[in-house]
RNA sequence: CGGGGCGUAGCGCAGUCUGGUAGCGCACCUGGUUCGGGACCAGGGGGUCGGAGGUUCGAAUCCUCUCGCCCCGACCA
């Protein structure tokens, strides 16, 4: 039996002032964790019990899909150069040296070791499908370690690796982990939603990552009812229908005197039309990520809906570059072709060719633009020119004229201008019909729990794992990766309980707390009450329950206060009520509480026990 | 890496500007009272003031350097 009086469990009134987010602090407060470094935590008894049994749940599901493994953290230089991360991964690789000036790092993930296991192990289709996991630290060297355990240096990750002869092989292992990682985070106990993510530089075929919304995290994601959910890099909305403006005078674009109103506010309340009606033009220089000099930049005009938003990254992946930084006066002259806030599509610049740079007069921005077009002499550089679907079939719309202190109206797209692309480039906002059932978008901050991802054939190639197929032809097995963030689900559990209580409380799913029950002797100098707290106990410790005896010779209130500090979901109170007969049952899952009789509560705990467990 | 903030007892803080023997609350120990929502009284223990160097008769306090931690940004298969 565990009893408190004996357990090292080092409860604050206080918390650190290092602390920001509420599980950091609770976590604190409750004697889970404790802060060794930037990013590197302790995990007192009460962290370990619950991380082991969160632990215990992913390892029973992926117990049905795989095998287990524990692989080496210390790994050496040669096997991260096979892959390329041993610079690719930059600074957020731990290095070290051994004694004979030998390097090493600490993993960060196990793609190498796995892949290099199943390239000196693994030779034929007969041996495949192969669903290979661990459950064990990782270390990445941050370089901005917050929150809490919620982005740290050291933790510990679950993660997969499938194996599988092809294509179909690979949806389908792919498709396994999908379905384990949903039972896992439900019984844990967890709210998430599982979002469409950018497959990225690693060019694999699908990727999910699974969210909980909390305000501590650092992804903004959007979902809704009906079940879409994306990143918002990626997520989309349908558009409720915009009223056009009735067109003035013959009805063809026509320049108006508007003076001072460069801002769209302002010329919407000059004009007054709604900004969904006005045309919003950003500019930016795009270029390739990786490289510094001599790549050179694309002018991208970017046009949407005044009341819009652009989404760089989403900009990004159709202009094919890779980052993006606003144009300068002079870039606007070029490739627009008008002054900051009087941009617009109409008889846009669209730059020039490399020769008639020739022709304009010195000067030092003008110079630098040169350099620039000296990369491409011949073609010199167009602007691409990105319209949202937002405009896309609309009339009569307000734009810049491109002229200091003018406008146009009765802009029509496709009559007017035309655009390089029509593409989404815009961020969704709350509340606007999802793109599938039509359901409200829920937009919000989330933190990422779980990971699922379609790798390929990077690793296998690079480093040179190969099997024979039913014919007898060597081919590259199919990879897939699959992580989850131990400490995370704990994290999130109390961030999601947390934000229900004014960041001051929370409560643990029963699944994932350190105790499932507490029985709370609200005074043990009282003989009766002590025998009756220790027989429940001991009752429910006989009946499988996981229980914790707060028999501390302290008022009931610090013990009450501590109860709930730790987040067991249920507390077992002896007290007063005892001489009826009575305990009480405070659910602080539902926040109720009731009288029970003495010789029920056992059963009573059980059953409560079972509906929580799925 | 850029910007900002903070290091004084286990936790929360004052003292630093204006140099003069380091303080408060909580926690901890002892005794007593109290006992269903972080009790009260009395007594007590605990700090090389992050570190190094300097100025000074004298440094938590002034100067220089340095280490660590937090926040915002950048970054984040």
């Amino acid at each position: 039996m565990q009893r408190w009086s004996k357990l090292f469990i080092p409860t604050l009134r206080e918390a650190p002032t290092d602390a920001e987010v509420a599980s950091h602090k609770l976590l604190l407060r409750a004697g889970y964790i404790r802060q060794l470094g930037a990013g590197i935590y302790s995990y007192l008894p009460l962290g370990q019990r619950s991380l082991n049994k969160i632990i215990a749940i992913v390892r029973e599901e992926m117990n049905k899909i795989g095998q287990e493994f524990l692989l080496p953290a210390l790994n050496p230089r040669e096997l991260w150069e096979e892959s390329g991360r041993w610079t690719g991964m930059g600074q957020n690789l731990f290095h070290l040296q051994d004694r004979k000036g030998a390097e090493l790092c600490l993993a960060m993930t196990h793609e190498e070791v796995m892949t290099s296991i199943a390239r000196n192990e693994l030779r034929s289709y007969k041996q495949l499908p192969q669903i290979w996991y661990q459950i064990q630290t990782k270390f990445r060297d941050e370089p901005r370690p917050k929150a809490g355990l919620l982005r740290v240096r050291q933790f510990t990750m679950k993660d997969a690796y499938s194996f599988d002869v092809d294509q179909a092989g690979l949806d389908e292992s792919y498709r396994k982990h999908y379905d384990t990682y949903v039972r896992i985070f439900k019984r844990c106990g967890l709210e998430f939603v599982a979002v469409d993510a950018d497959s990225g530089a690693m060019g694999g075929s699908g990727s999910q990552e699974f969210m909980v919304y909390t305000d501590a995290g650092e992804d903004l994601i959007a979902s809704s009812a009906s079940g879409y959910a994306a990143n918002l890099e990626k997520a989309t909305s349908k558009l409720s229908p915009v009223e056009d403006l009735a067109p003035t005078g013959d009805g063809l674009p026509e320049l108006i005197h508007t003076p001072g109103q460069g801002a769209i506010a302002d010329i919407c309340a000059f004009l007054n039309i709604l900004p969904s009606q006005d045309i919003k033009c950003v500019a930016f220089m795009g270029s390739r990520t990786g490289h510094p000099e001599g790549e050179p930049l694309r002018p991208i005009a970017a046009f949407l809906r005044g009341d819009h938003q652009v989404n760089e990254t989403k900009l990004n992946a159709v202009a094919g570059t890779g980052e993006l930084r606003p144009m300068t006066p002079e870039e606007l002259e070029l490739f627009i072709g008008g002054p900051a806030g009087y941009l617009g599509p109409v008889g846009i610049a669209q730059g020039m060719s490399g020769g008639s740079l020739n022709g304009l007069k010195s000067g030092k921005p003008l110079d630098r633009l040169k350099g620039v077009f000296r990369e491409n002499p011949t073609e010199g550089l167009r602007t691409i020119i990105v319209l949202d679907p937002g405009l896309d079939g609309r009339t009569n719309l307000v734009a810049g004229a491109n002229k200091l202190d003018y406008h146009l109206r009765n802009v029509t797209p496709g009559r007017d201008f035309t655009s390089t692309v029509v593409a989404d480039i815009r961020n969704i906002n709350e509340g606007e019909p999802d793109p599938i059932g039509g359901e409200p978008l829920r937009l919000g901050k989330a933190v990422e729990i779980g990971h699922i991802f379609k790798l390929g054939t990077k690793y296998s190639e690079s480093m040179g794992a190969r099997v024979l197929d039913a014919n007898g032809k060597e081919v590259l097995p199919i990879m897939g990766c699959y992580g989850i963030g131990i400490e995370r689900i704990l994290t999130a559990a109390i961030e999601s309980s947390a934000a229900a209580n004014a960041g001051e409380q929370y409560a643990l799913p029963a699944a994932i707390a350190p105790f499932e029950v507490i029985v709370t002797i609200t005074n043990v100098r009282e003989a009766d009450l002590l025998a009756a707290g220790e027989k429940i106990a001991a009752d429910l410790e006989a009946a499988g329950v996981d229980v914790l005896l707060d028999d501390r010779d302290e008022r009931a209130g610090v013990k009450f206060k501590d109860a709930e500090l730790i987040g067991v979901p249920y507390r077992i109170n002896i007290g007063k009520k005892l001489a009826e007969g009575q305990v009480e049952l405070v659910d602080r899952l539902t926040q109720t509480t009731t009288d029970l009789p003495l010789d029920a509560i056992t059963a009573h705990i059980q059953s409560l026990l079972a509906a929580s467990k799925l």
